[in-house]
DNA sequence: CGCTCGGTTGATGCACATCAAAGGCTGTGG
DNA sequence: CCACAGCCTTTGATGTGCATCAACCGAGCG
């Protein structure tokens, strides 16, 4: 359990009072685990595996807001207050498992623990970053969108140069992520596969030359 | 001073103890108060008037990620970490003032009370909450971001039914909010200026009829 | 064995971007 | 005080990236 960047340097009993009345879900593949506007009363930390967070636009579809993976914490944003409404879903993406710690233990024990705080504070803070940074791309062709979200889910995975994304993904969930159709999505990457740069099968893409990508995202087209 | 949401329930040495070091700024129109990059040494509150938070895109153009209007707190990130650099530029829009406030503060006095904090996370949240109701809008029609735009401008300010928006606000900056170009922002406001939706006259916005503006976001086109 | 779901490909359409031009306003420097 | 440059606004003409629609294939599954 220490091994999450959240729980460092704490004792196992520390960590036991933590999670007091807390327990670990497993989930299969598409389990929905929080549902929008539901009232809430547990925040988790992500364990293994992965959760894609959604919320209803007003045409009705889910809109994927994030994608959280070890360590990650979920429905942060509710602890703070007293009472309040999952901002977003939560579900598995594959088979994963999360510690659903319930809301009290933050008024209780977690408040009192300024360090702990702050950590989580750091965690909104870098989450809102990825969504200022997506947010100046609103702009952007298709292909620096896909380019940009790639290389996000890998990097805050694992500092290792493994090239394979941690989470299995569909085309229409990156689609719903970044704001297009499967459609559209198939054919950038369906390119990208004919020339080399990712390799997928099913739903797990490896990317393989991510230097590609990273030119994408300067803004070169590669059709040149 | 007490007035802003933040400071509410702090007596007058309370609030000078928070403050210490820390000073007003006047700006005039257009004044750059933060650079996006630069080492972060202070945050503020604003006190009057407007700032546009902007952000450089990989093409070049600035994209503008918020409008902080009075009480809100600017640069709020910067806080909990040791040494960190400004995510974001900050513009007034229109005469503005600003309490600019050294960072050691927080570390010193503002980290030991935690209603503070959470007050603090609290408006993360609730920033973070708008972002991602701005993503879910990424494929809606641009009448429904901008409606959703004024309205949100409106809203953070005050509760009366006051219906002018309280920032002066040219066409570009609304585009480099949501993702459009000055002129389409135009043949879409210009629209509803002759159907009296709204009434302009430089860069003061006045809403006439705000539920068409709901109407347009629940997706009625108006064309009918 | 029919069902649904994900992936794929092609044809067509449309909502914007882009480009161009012109007028009004503001500030600035000769 | 005037000329000029730069920004904001507006309008029109043209182009295009992506959505939409439609159809097909293969795989998993009740």
């Amino acid at each position: 359990m220490s091994r999450f960047e959240i729980f460092r340097k704490y004792s196992r009993s520390q960590i036991l009072n933590l999670c007091e009345g807390g327990q670990i879900v497993f989930s299969r593949h598409r389990e929905r685990v929080f549902e929008f506007g539901e009232e809430a009363f547990y925040f988790g930390v992500v364990i293994s595996g992965a959760y894609k967070l959604t919320r209803p636009s007003v045409s009705g579809e889910d809109v994927i807001v994030h994608f959280s993976t070890q360590g990650d914490v979920v429905a942060a944003f509710i602890m703070a207050q007293a009472h309040s409404k999952y901002p977003v879903s939560a579900i598995s993406m594959g088979p994963s498992q999360f510690l659903k710690i319930p809301k009290i233990n933050f008024q209780n024990t977690w408040k009192n623990d300024v360090d702990l705080i702050l950590k989580i504070q750091n965690l909104l803070s870098s989450r809102m970053l990825m969504l200022q940074d997506q947010k100046a791309m609103s702009k952007a062709p298709l292909n620096q969108k896909i380019a940009a979200l790639l290389i996000s889910l890998i990097e805050n995975e694992t500092k290792v140069k493994k090239i394979e994304l941690p989470l299995p993904i569909t085309r229409k969930e990156i689609g719903d992520n970044i704001g297009a159709t499967p459609e559209s999505i198939i054919r950038v990457m369906s390119e990208w596969s004919k020339q080399g740069i990712i390799e997928t099968n099913d739903q797990q893409i490896k990317i393989l030359k991510i230097d590609k990508l990273f030119d994408f995202i300067k803004g070169n087209s590669g059709n040149d």
